[in-house]
DNA sequence: TATTGTTATACTCTATAACTATA
DNA sequence: TATAGTTATAGAGTATAACAATA
C-alpha cells in the first residue's frame, strides 16, 4: 500500500476519474473554513459573544437548550467538555440568569439544565446576530443563493452530531 | 427609523420580495455555520493543531506566511491580535522550528517573520489534514459538489479580508 | 513625538485530580 | 462498584501596562 503525495480520502477515489468530485470536496470545505475561520467572520462570533456577555461555549449549550431541558451528563458528551469545566459553565449561566439547574425527575444524582425567559431573549438575539449573512454571500443573486442554501442544506442533514437548533431552515424559492 | 422584530440586513430588502433571497442568505450562512462550528469540525481543528504541535494562532500565522515573509506589524494587524500576544506566539513558533524572525530590510525598528523549511513541511501537513472534507460533502454527487464550490469560490472572492493562502482553488468540472 | 516590538503581569477559558452523593 | 456532579488546582491562550530602541 503506497500513500499518495497528495493523499486523497479513500471514499471518493475512483479510477476512473470520479476523484475531480472528490477534489471539489475538498476545495468547498476550504471554502467553507476561510469564509467562517478566515474573513471577518471570527471577530463577529467574538462580537456576539460579548454583545450577549456570554462565552463561547456558553452560547453553544443556550443554542442546544432551545431543545428542552438537558441533563448535564448529556451536555458534557454532546460537546465533549469535561463535566468540571461544564459545571463552571453552567455556574456562569446561572449568575447571568440565562438558564438554571433543576432536579432530574428520576436519578437524584442527576440534575438538569433549563433555559429561563431571559435565556430566550438573549438567545434570540444571538441568533438573529450570527445569522447575519457576510455582505459576499449577498453577493449572489437570489437564485444562487437559494442553490446554494438547498446544496448545503443536503450537506447539514447529512451531517452526523449538528443539533436541530443550528441547523438552517428551508426558505420558499425566489420564483415561487 | 423603526427596527424591525427580525432584522434582516438592509442590503437585501426590497419592497417586491427580493428579501427571500436574503433569508436564504441568512440560512446557507447559518448552514456553514452549522458544519464548521457544530458535528465534528471543531474537535477535527483541534486535532490537527495537535498534530501539527502549534497553537491555532501559529498556525493560521504559519498559512499567512505561505505567501512570503511578513513583518509582525502587519500580522498584529491582520489577526487582531494585542502585539505583545503575537511576539508570544512567534517566539513559540521559533522554539518549534517553523518560522524565525529576520530584520527588516529597511526600518531596523521592524522585524519580519519568515516560514522555515520545517515550517513549509508542516504547513504541508497542516493543510492536507485541513482540507479533507466531512463525509457529509462527499454525499453530493461530483456535478452537485462542484456546483458547491463554484457558488462558494464566488462568495470568497467576493470578502475582503481573506489571505490567498486560504482560498480555494479551481477544479476541472467532472464532465470535463 | 510616534512607532515597533518586548517584558512582566493578569485575566479568561479549559482540563486534570480528588472528592461527595446517589445508584 | 459505577455514575453525576462539584471543588480545588493547574495549564493554555489572550490581553493590558510599562518599557527599550528606532524613526
Amino acid at each position: 500500500m503506497t500513500i499518495p503525495d497528495r493523499a486523497t480520502p479513500a471514499a471518493g477515489q475512483r479510477a476512473d476519474g470520479a476523484v475531480l468530485g472528490t477534489d471539489a470536496a475538498r476545495e468547498a470545505w476550504r471554502a467553507m473554513l476561510a469564509l467562517t475561520f478566515g474573513g471577518q467572520a471570527p471577530s463577529r462570533m467574538h462580537a456576539v459573544c460579548h454583545a450577549c456577555d456570554l462565552t463561547p461555549a456558553a452560547l453553544k449549550i443556550l443554542l442546544l437548550l432551545s431543545g428542552g431541558p438537558r441533563p448535564m451528563r448529556e451536555l458534557v458528551e454532546t460537546f465533549r467538555h469535561d463535566p468540571s469545566y461544564l459545571t463552571s459553565v453552567i455556574d456562569l449561566m446561572e449568575r447571568r440568569g440565562v438558564a438554571r439547574r433543576e432536579p432530574h425527575p428520576t436519578d437524584r444524582r442527576a440534575k438538569r439544565v433549563v433555559m429561563t425567559e431571559e435565556g430566550e431573549r438573549v438567545l434570540a438575539h444571538a441568533e438573529e446576530l450570527l445569522s447575519v449573512p457576510p455582505a459576499s454571500v449577498q453577493m449572489l443573486t437570489p437564485d444562487e443563493q437559494h442553490q446554494l442554501l438547498a446544496l448545503l442544506m443536503r450537506v447539514v442533514d447529512a451531517e452526523p452530531g449538528i443539533h436541530p437548533a443550528m441547523r438552517p431552515r428551508p426558505v420558499p424559492a425566489p420564483s415561487g
